[in-house]
DNA sequence: AATGAATGAGAGTTCATTCAT
DNA sequence: CATGAATGAACTCTCATTCAT
């Protein structure tokens, strides 16, 4: 065990705690962003306040980020749009029938993002996208595309196979997405329930959404969703 | 009783620029603030701004509405709350299979709500109902309290008649609801759109919908949604 | 007793109540202005709440005074300078001693101005004449000099006959004056007093404070107040 | 340790656009605002105009203090009720007549307030308290309390000494007040001066009226003040 | 003579961003 | 690198005064 070593650690005053992890700073800076523009949206979010739940003042945000808006893309990509690499392949590595596939997209989609934060961004670009417009082209560009591009995929794949109907598949997307929306609203958006959130169990609700629409896949004849 | 005496009372449309038109004001004011409400927001509509709007200054909006606040209840109410009395008779007086009315319910509520600048009030309460307490307590009240208790009223009334399964009421409401809050947001939220908005029909989306749900109520057995 | 007068009376429905006695207006503005400025300050009065009070419209005040300061000269001329006229003859008047006079002339004042709502006027220019120059112009003008040559015609007075020693007229005035403004504060501004206002007893007050400065008048050697 | 380090450590004057002096802007800020309340009162004092006289802009001055009325909280304690505790402590140490002490407690007090621009504050209560209830809250708290004890303290020790007849303290407190009070409307309200105000010397007004409420005070019988 | 709808300058306060240190 | 004091445009709301009717 080296002495010089401890010297380092005590000797120079202004190394206080916070510099003991510089590179941690974005990634600080990130999940505070991330909690307070969930929490209050992205308008009614200070930077400040962003900067002192990171531990650090309003002046070093500005230093790791030029603006609130770059903040809030970089808290789109760490949360959403980076994971979609992952994501798709996984879906592309998956054995089993598409039916089981998109079940198991939905039930996934509410493990890693509808029940966790990320899925607070999803409501706030719905809430705010329209006053900050270069955001949405953002999370259009960076979410939504590839977003629904996965499920393109799952849906063809359906058809391809011969599981599914062939159902008009732009169409199809936004009745996989509607209840997924919908969980999310219901999440986040208190205005829209009477009584506290007591009376929906999101996994159930999804389940049986999942079923409805793959009833509508499925069956080649009478619907087409 | 001379005859011209009724042509001198016509309305006559000419207008000088210092204008006395109290009993047109409230409602000129009420549509630009719904047109900028449902535009922009909550906050980041102006009060100028729909003062400007509706043709007047500054100050006479507040002539009219003592705050931005209570401007916001009055375009409430104007469009919403106090629209609840008529539909609530209409399906008092339905005649017909509960089926019927609730794919009437539906369809009626996408003419002359959903399809219209009214929907985005529910929009614009779902984006920043949590950073305005008190407006989202006043539509909580107003208009989510009494549709739910219509759509409540509705869903008994298929259950007590026996068309409909014994559900659990106050879940099922959610079924009904989640495609209306979608299509919604699929109206005034370009940011989970890719493409423009050419890929829905709303009617037919929710015909679909109707289906899925109904068909969920009618089955006795199996599946409660 | 003319019929005619009875018709004119009564047919034309346009002659409301408030239309009676139509000369009496200013004096009913007169007085709701007084109470109004008196309670909340000049700067703290609106136009409009005067109006109200009196029972007219906003644009009624004004058709009678051009602005707010005219209206509060007014207030003056009614409650205080219109009436040193009266005041002056009645010391002219006066026979008795000198000290009897200064006696009378403090003990009268608080009955006819001190303790009534005429005293907050005094108040209302020494809190705010500051921020208004030209009413203070006026009052200085219209009150506190005729008010101020009353006192110095009295103090003569003591002083020609010899009741009084020679004393420094000009400054002689304040030491009659400090008390009346300490009630006028007194009665005015709560801000002074911890607890309610209920430890002084304003005429034994001014009595006391009289015979304080008499002794200080008659008493020609020792001191000179 | 080498000499010229101290030099370097010394003040330096040198003044940037965007300099950084946490330290001296409030104090800056105190003073400015003391000049402005008092020269025009509390509501006609704009924000704006205490930052430019203090040679910042509006949004500095909201940094040091979070609204108008906790500033003028802050030059309250500033100039008036923070210096209770040395005046309290003086008089406590005090060692002479209670006659001599109260002539000083007066002088002292022209000297140190009066005769300041903190006796503007007292002036400023009087005008505006009415408007601002949570200001004459505080002043009544701050400075009118601990001023009523002092005085209360002297009276009592008077009394107890047996000097001074047993008057009623609380009612006497305002016998020595009412001259205080007086001086600052002379200084502070031209209002009430006809002529500029070169009529009064205060240290000789005050003087007197000590000796005229010492008068009333020492004499055991006759006179209660 | 009387109304009251309309005006618009101006108030206090907030906050993203800058930059001297 | 990091700080945090400083900025100033932008916001909501007030009210004396005007003037068409």
């Amino acid at each position: 065990m080296p002495a010089p070593r401890f010297l380092s650690d005590t000797f120079c005053p202004s190394r206080a705690k916070r510099e003991r992890r510089k590179e941690a700073r974005p990634g600080e800076l990130l999940e505070a962003a991330l909690d307070l523009f969930v929490a209050k949206g992205f308008a009614a979010t200070r930077s400040e306040e962003v900067a002192a739940r990171a531990g650090v003042s309003k002046g070093t945000l500005f230093l790791y980020f030029p603006s609130k808006e770059e903040l809030f893309k970089a808290v789109i990509v760490e949360n959403l749009s980076g994971r979609f690499k992952e994501w798709n392949q996984e879906f592309a590595e998956f054995e089993g029938s598409t039916a089981e596939m998109l079940r198991y997209c939905m039930r996934i989609w509410w493990e890693r993002v509808g029940s966790t934060k990320a899925s607070g961004l999803t409501k706030l670009m719905l809430s705010e996208g329209n006053n900050f417009p270069e955001l949405a082209d953002f999370y259009r560009q960076e979410v939504v595309r590839p977003g629904h591009a996965l499920l393109r995929k799952i849906l063809k794949r359906g058809i391809d196979s011969g599981e599914f109907a062939p159902i008009d598949v732009d169409h199809a997307i936004y009745a996989v997405i509607a209840p997924m929306i919908f969980l999310m609203l219901w999440k986040h958006s208190a205005a829209i329930c009477v009584d506290a959130q007591s009376n929906i169990e999101p996994e159930r609700y999804l389940e049986v959404q999942a079923e409805l629409v793959l009833n509508g896949f499925l069956a080649a004849k009478g619907k087409a969703s």
